[in-house]
DNA sequence: CGAGAACTTGACCATCGTCAATTTACGTGG
DNA sequence: CCACGTAAATTGACGATGGTCAAGTTCTCG
C-alpha cells in the first residue's frame, strides 16, 4: 500500500495525464493505487544512463530534469528538457535498451515506478495507455520542431523559439507566472540543447537583452515582448498539442 | 472485403509489424482484414500537409518518402524519411492536427487506412497496439540521432552517420544489397534533411568519394568501406532498436 | 536532339566556434 | 557580516565551417 508521499507524488502523475486525456474515477485510482519510491536528487545526478535496461520508470515532482547524449570527446547535446509531472522515460516500457541518458539539472524529487506496475496499469486500462502513448507522440513532436530548429534557424531564432516553448509548457503546469518563468539551468545546458557554444550562448542573449525581448534575472526568464520573441522565431505552439483530449 | 491488391498491401504492415513484434495468427488476420486504398504518386507530391486533419493513416508499399516543415521563406527541413512497410503519420491517430507534412521523394505506392478501422484493430489487439506504440517510440529515436548529428557533429560526419543509418533501415527491410543500397533523392533532399545547403553537401560528397569511402552512382549509394564510415561518423546503431521483440 | 533538372565548382562572406582572460555571482566557513 | 573559492557569465581577438551567389557542366528523358 503507497504511503502518504507516495500518493502525494502519483496525484503529480493523475494530472499530467488528466492535461492529455479525461480520466475516468477507476483509471485514476488506478492510477494512485501504482506503488513509487520518492527520492531527492542532487543536481547533475544522472538517472538512467546510456546503455542501460531500466526496469522503471522516472516521474519528475520537483526540479528539472534532461536527456542527453555524450559524443565524440565529451560532447554533449540536450535532447529535452523535463519539469514536473513528465515520465522522461516512458519509452524504456517498450524500448528496452536506453538509447541516451537522463540527469538532473537542479536538485530534484523524482518517483519511481516499477515496469511491471505499469505494464498491468496499461493493459488493464487502454484509455491510460492511449495517453500515454500521446504523451510519448508529443515528445517526439518536440524533437521535430527542435531538428528544425537545429536545421533552419539561426541561432539567435532558435534560441528565442526555446524560450516561447519553455514558457508555454511551463505556463501548461501551472508553473509560470505572467510572461515569466522559472529557468535554472546554466548557458553551458542552454548551448548543449541548442547545438551552440557557451560563448555564442551568451552572444545571442545579450544580444536579446539590448531588444529588449527578455531579461534573465538570476534563473528567472521574463519575456519582456512575447509578440516579438514569437514573431522572431516564427513560434506556432500546434506542435505541442496542448489542448485537452478525450480518451479513446 | 479487401481485393486483391489491398490484401497486398497489407501483407506489407504484416511484415513490418512482425519486425517489431510477435502477431498471433489472429492478430495477423485483423490486419489482413483492414480496409484499404492504395494509389499511386508521382514524385513530389504531398500525401498529408501541415495543418491537416486526417481521418486515414498512409502505409508506403514503394518508394520513398519524407516527412517536412517549410518554415520563413520556403526554408524546408526534412524531419525523416520513409520507405515500404512505414506508417509515417501513424502518430495522427492521437495527435489530430498534423504539425508538419508529409510527401512522397520517388514515384511511390502507397496505401491508406481509415483511422476507425485502426482504432478498432488496436482496441481489440493490444498487442498489435503495443508494436504500434512501440514503432512511433523507435520513430523518436532516431528524431533524436538526428539532433544529436545537427547539433554537434560536423556536416561530415552527420552525413556519414545518415548513410549507415539509411543502409541499415533499408537492409532490414531486405531492400538493400552487399554494402549498397539505393539512395533515390537529390542532392537538395539531402540537404533539407542533414541541415545544409545543397552546394555544400556536393562538397562533402566529394570528399567522401575522394576518401574511398562511398560512391554515388545514379541513385545507388555504395558504401566502400563501411568501418570507415561508422567509425567517423562514431554510429552505434542501438538507437535503431532493430532486434525482433515479442508482443507484450 | 533539346530542355530542364540535377550536379559541380569557384570566389567570397557570415555565423558561429576556439582560446583565453576577466568579471560576476554564489555558497561556505570564519 | 565578510573573506574566500569555485562555478558561471562575459568579453575580445581570431579562425573555421558552412552559406551565398553565380556560372558552368552533366544527366535524364521525352
Amino acid at each position: 500500500m503507497p504511503s502518504t508521499s507516495d500518493t502525494h507524488a502519483l496525484t503529480m502523475l493523475v494530472r499530467k495525464l488528466e492535461s492529455i486525456a479525461i480520466l475516468s474515477d477507476e483509471e485514476r485510482q488506478a492510477i494512485l493505487n501504482l506503488p513509487a519510491k520518492t527520492r531527492v536528487l542532487q543536481p547533475g545526478q544522472d538517472i538512467v544512463h546510456d546503455g542501460d535496461k531500466p526496469s522503471q520508470c522516472c516521474l519528475i515532482l520537483k526540479g528539472w530534469a534532461c536527456r542527453y547524449k555524450i559524443i565524440g570527446e565529451g560532447k554533449r547535446q540536450i535532447l529535452s528538457f523535463h519539469i514536473a509531472g513528465d515520465v522522461p522515460d516512458l519509452q524504456s516500457l517498450h524500448i528496452h535498451t536506453m538509447d541516451h541518458s537522463l540527469a538532473t539539472l537542479t536538485e530534484a524529487t523524482v518517483a519511481f515506478i516499477p515496469h511491471d506496475n505499469l505494464r498491468e496499469l496499461i493493459a488493464q486500462h487502454p484509455g491510460i495507455a492511449a495517453a500515454f502513448w500521446r504523451d510519448t507522440l508529443v515528445d517526439a513532436a518536440i524533437f521535430r520542431e527542435w531538428l528544425i530548429g537545429m536545421g533552419r534557424r539561426s541561432a539567435y531564432e532558435h534560441m528565442a523559439h526555446l524560450f516561447c516553448e519553455l514558457y508555454l509548457k511551463l505556463q501548461a503546469v501551472g508553473l509560470a507566472g505572467s510572461y515569466c518563468c522559472p529557468l535554472p539551468i546554466t548557458q553551458v545546458d542552454l548551448a548543449d540543447a541548442l547545438g551552440l557554444t557557451n560563448v555564442h550562448v551568451n552572444r545571442v542573449l545579450k544580444q536579446m537583452r539590448e531588444q529588449s525581448l527578455i531579461t534573465l534575472r538570476g534563473h528567472t526568464l521574463v519575456i519582456e515582448a512575447w509578440d516579438e520573441l514569437s514573431q522572431v522565431s516564427e513560434f506556432d505552439p500546434t506542435y505541442l498539442h496542448l489542448e485537452k483530449r478525450a480518451a479513446a
